[in-house]
DNA sequence: GTGGTCTAGACCACC
DNA sequence: GTGGTCTAGACCACA
């Protein structure tokens, strides 16, 4: 299973944030339909109810909307979507400088250290 | 306090990391004389016998030697500590890239978005 | 369908009403002969005698009167069907009064904001 | 008990609205410490996860907002409060007007009988 | 079968 | 004692 839970935070939380991942990197595309809330649930391993919590508060970002009787939806505004990875993104480069600054880098010597790493991938 | 850990991984390698990033940016300088063990493992609230171990495993990288009877000291070796704090930044970039790559941005983007978040810090 | 009812009020006031305020808004006008009680139960999907007893209220009212055998029909009496539709009326505004009452607004601005909602219409 | 539930609508947001109301009309003042979840559920007879709900809702708003560890407070954003009060407001007096529409008065004749009802209070 | 709501009861972190 | 989270299991409306 792709499902691991970090401690210390609410698993409704990490649902969400995974399940958004799988939107913005295309796991699950515009305009497809989400598998079940209780599939979902029983995939992860958790509570429907918590599943549930997930995907109601995925909807309040617009990300993806509920058709009640039918199942729910990826949103087909790709600006949204767009947005939303922009914002991932910008989230771990964030991250990796908080933990960068105290070592004392330059923009520059990171930058430098970006273009090596990146020939890994 | 900043002695945080996280469950799962072995203390002591924790502890070791805290202290190498303490002497790699600069709290404890090349030459410096560490606090005793007894000190040290009181604030971090640790068994001495625990952080006894994580610098014994730091003095096996050279980062910290102990002379005599009388403590440990920061090696100054520059070198080393150089070569310790590039590992440490690239490992960070490294994680960050690997975080990034399922968002499909190229290098070019992921640079453009680098200097914008950089100017928040 | 247009009957809903609401639970535990007597199903045969809330028929009385909407056949009123069917006369009074004009689906049927004075003079005219109103459906037979077994067509009005059946869209009501209700039992006919509880339309019936509906009907039978309505007609002590006056605004319904049983002519002969051949049914029913609605007053011709314009005075009597005025003052229920401004009976109607002021009970509508009578109970917004009651809920806004609590929250503390002038006549004045009642008034100024009755204005603005209106031009919604 | 004030509290008197409308069946076919969630519990939980007609909690939000009376403790809304609550707020907008006084009986909690800005900046006063709403009572424990656990408190008003029971006062309101419902579960408490039902009521954390509601209250948790209604902090989506903005009208409270949670300490943690001390309890719920009513925010000071006077102005937020007061546009709450508005739309009530508003939404009562559209209400009303639906309901009027039918029945064929003009502004001017509402604003008539708006004046004779309003002798009543 | 789908999402949504509600209850009951447990547990946690924080102060 | 406070808010918050999670589970388990039931029920509902809708198509």
């Amino acid at each position: 299973m792709a499902w691991k839970f970090t401690a210390g935070r609410p698993i409704y939380l990490q649902l969400m944030e995974e399940i958004a991942l799988r939107v913005v990197t295309g796991v699950y595309e515009p305009g497809d339909k989400l598998p079940p809330v209780r599939e979902l649930a029983a995939e992860a391993e958790v509570n429907p109810n918590t599943m549930q919590r997930a995907l109601a508060e995925l909807e309040a970002t617009g990300m993806v909307n509920a058709q009640r009787t039918s199942g729910r939806y990826v949103t087909e505004d790709q600006g949204l979507l767009e947005q939303y990875r922009r914002n991932l993104a910008e989230g771990y480069i964030r991250e990796a400088l908080q933990k960068l600054k105290p070592l004392g880098y330059s923009l520059e010597e990171v930058m430098d250290m970006l273009r090596k790493v990146q020939e890994e991938f």
